[in-house]
DNA sequence: AATCCTATATATAATTT
DNA sequence: TAAATTATATATAGGAT
């Protein structure tokens, strides 16, 4: 797709590496942007580029706690970026910080959440059926609000916002509380 | 990106949008798959789609659940796919399914999965600093297992893979217990 | 290291099978 | 309808700024 052919392994050049990342990563969040419009489909794309430098890094993170961790945008097709790092922390020895980039697209109707509110009773019931009993460590977020609705009556193509971030615990699928097991030593 | 231009507008013929939806999925993901290679980056795809027809719904939600709700693959640059649907629990009335797929591709490298692991305490304390109180009603989950590292010292270059799926709830972020008020009657 | 510039590689809309 | 085929629209590699 360019001058010339390229195989598809991995950029050793950093430089390059992260140019290509760039280029690329415009080019799969346009055509998200496309697929939701073209097929009312909801798309969430989350990436996570392990180059970036912790100057960057830092600053967007400076940016970020300016207003929130969450950064939102509530017109449709906008992207959505959530930064976080462990330069914040200082526990670790690791230099090098991982630049964590989140984008969502989305389009909302209130057919689809109708939907997404099945599904949700659904999935319930079948987690019981199955007896699921994973915990796991990461929370994909509905930051819509409390409910379904969010407000009054909603007019019909409202346009909402899914987002995902990194929650620190869940409980498992029985019920149970906050608060298990979750001493992440390395090594 | 055919015989003709399209404009960037929803397809009113459902069969056209499915065609569409299907052949921009398999592009999507294709791109994605490249990226995770060529970048060393993660990249997690979900999409919904809002349409499908209930038989094939059916049929694949069959398959399913034949092994499990979670179908993984271990094999690196792999899709996953899960899917969920309301015909399942018949509460409500409406006729046709949302049609969910969840798709992640990822490269999973020993860095990676220490700065993951930075991050995750980093946002922890961030979480306390700013005193965030959202509920979010679904959750992003690592089914990795219970710790970071899995099992023993683990081979550097291992892949693992992370996959999304819906949870029906977690606790705050101050560690409220499970079972809080969802509620989710629709309008 | 971002942005602009093309020649070329790819994706895909329309068409055919 | 679904799958293969093409003509065309787009994405992007390599280069220049």
């Amino acid at each position: 797709m360019g001058r010339g052919k390229i195989e598809i392994k991995r950029i050793e050049n950093a430089t390059n590496r992260q140019v290509t990342y760039s280029k690329r990563r415009t080019g799969i969040m346009k055509k998200a942007r496309e697929l939701t419009v073209l097929c009312d489909a909801q798309v969430a794309i989350i990436m996570f580029s392990s180059t970036g430098n912790i100057k960057g890094i830092f600053d967007r993170y400076q940016q970020a706690i300016g207003t929130s961790l969450w950064v939102e945008q509530q017109r449709m097709g906008e992207d959505l970026d959530v930064l976080e790092f462990d330069e914040l922390r200082g526990l670790e020895q690791n230099v090098d910080a991982a630049l964590k980039e989140y984008h969502v697209i989305t389009t909302q109707t209130e057919t689809y959440k109708k939907k997404v509110k099945h599904s949700y009773e659904a999935y319930k019931n079948l987690q019981q059926e199955l007896g699921l009993r994973e915990e796991p460590a990461f929370g994909f977020v509905d930051n819509t609000g409390g409910g379904w609705d969010g407000g009054a009556g909603a007019g019909a193509g409202a346009a909402d916002m899914y987002a995902f971030r990194v929650v620190p615990s869940q409980p498992n699928l029985h019920g149970m509380a906050y608060g298990g097991n979750h001493d992440l030593r390395l090594g």
